[in-house]
DNA sequence: TGATCTGTTCTCCATATGAGAACACTATCT
DNA sequence: AGATAGTGTTCTCATATGGAGAACAGATCA
């Protein structure tokens, strides 16, 4: 259900492509974006020297690169959220508790958002950061919050992003999905394994307020070090245990 | 040194301007922005579906927001940052090692910005955030890089921010703040004494790279815990021991 | 049910955009 | 050093396009 806009703005989507490319290439030239985007020298030198003059670009020699400012605005966003305030210590807790990689993440377009990250002291080193974003399918939190929203925002969210695979076992159908968070629900955690990375498992549970959720919890390890045994696995106690603080201090804020 | 574009893209000013009116409010609808920025309601309906199209705005209801793409564009600026992925696990370990509240700063267009923060068991709770911005003139972090900057660039910023006071104690000359930045040089440590916050004291070290600053490192306390007899400070040493794990902890990478 | 708020769509003209050419630098080569 | 080939920047003007204003469509309320 993408939504069009009726009437673009094109020269501000002109610019959102710029800002688009130079963080893809985490930064570029005038003339290599002209090149590669095959607009003009001048219109890109206009675009950019107005993106600079807003802070939202820095110029270093030559080359334009996105500023710090999307940090600013994107941390201003996060630090106001109540869930986050009440989920950093959680999850930092979490994660020296049970020695393993921490994520809080949240719902955004369909797509999960980490907001938090917090490493235990074996923890494995994925690529993740806080911001990035992760299909819903593949991975454990996604199922976790999946399983809390109504059938119809599921498949709004299955129409716009597919599910795509990325490891042999990615769930790819959405009868396998509706599967996997019917037994999420029944379980109370979600369960990832190796659906998303091969090598890894992960295990979620979802954060609900007034039976909505907010977002989820995970802890991510190799799968030498979680059992896929899950009533039995040691780290769900935890995990639940964890998610079930959350939702108590939230009441609180 | 305000560079003015010669020719702005006024279309883009606009939109930058939406963004900028939906950060300070925390979200708006469309007919508050058309009141409060005199545009008409069909130019803001374009210029918001243009960016909601693009991801960088949500719709809740008839409300708009800022998406969290821009913590997303942020914190991958953040994490292709080296000094970042050398300095977040030493701010933590001096965060506990000192139990007060730890700071990992760098400077963009003549302001920190907080990479990394860090609290202790016994932290005082600054309304401070990643992504923040603060003058460099009223904190001991941007003492401690202004220290290390070449004259010219520190008379660009002060030329570009001034001197703004925020407590009685702010420094407010270029003469007083000269004379700060040759103690800092002499010592090799920076201090904040009131100058930012009442009750407030701080202390930062520069983290330098081939004899260019990158950074600083901050411990942030109430004063009755931060001997102002700095040589004595307890927090001094543990401080410039991890600035100088940092700086050769950055070899490596 | 009608009144009064919203947000959305449409049309059309004043206006801002950007291609392209000319210019001003800077670096690199001979 | 002087020539050459890259840059980024400025300028102009024909034309695409943004947005005011009006009309429309939903929502919410009395």
């Amino acid at each position: 259900m993408e939504k069009r806009a009726k009437h673009p703005v094109r020269t501000t989507e002109k610019s959102l492509t710029l800002i688009d490319e130079l963080n893809r290439r985490g930064g570029a030239r005038i003339t290599t974006l002209a090149d590669e985007l095959s607009m003009g020298k001048s219109a890109i030198h206009n675009h950019l020297s107005t993106l600079e003059e807003h802070g939202f670009v820095v110029k270093n020699g030559n080359t334009y690169e996105l500023s710090l400012r999307f940090l600013d605005i994107g941390g201003q966003l996060r630090s106001e959220m109540d869930v986050y305030r009440v989920a950093e210590p959680q999850v930092e807790a979490l994660a020296e508790e049970s020695g393993e990689l921490v994520h809080f993440v949240v719902e955004e377009g369909g797509e999960g958002v980490y907001l938090c990250r917090s490493k235990g002291d074996r923890a494995v080193d994925l690529d993740t950061y806080v911001g990035c974003r992760h299909p819903m399918h593949s991975s454990a939190f996604g199922k976790a919050i999946l399983s809390h929203l109504p059938d119809q925002r599921v498949e709004e969210i299955i129409d716009r992003h597919g599910l795509p695979s990325v490891t042999p076992k990615t769930i790819t159908s959405r009868d396998e999905l509706y599967d996997a968070l019917e037994r999420t629900r029944e379980r109370g955690f979600a369960v990832d394994d190796e659906e998303r990375l091969e090598g890894l498992r992960c295990i979620a549970a979802p954060i609900r307020f007034d039976s909505e959720v907010i977002g989820a919890i995970s802890i991510s390890a190799p799968t030498a070090r979680i059992d896929d045994d899950w009533e039995e696995n040691e780290f769900v106690e935890q995990l639940c245990r964890t998610a079930n603080v959350i939702e108590l201090n939230k009441y609180k804020v």
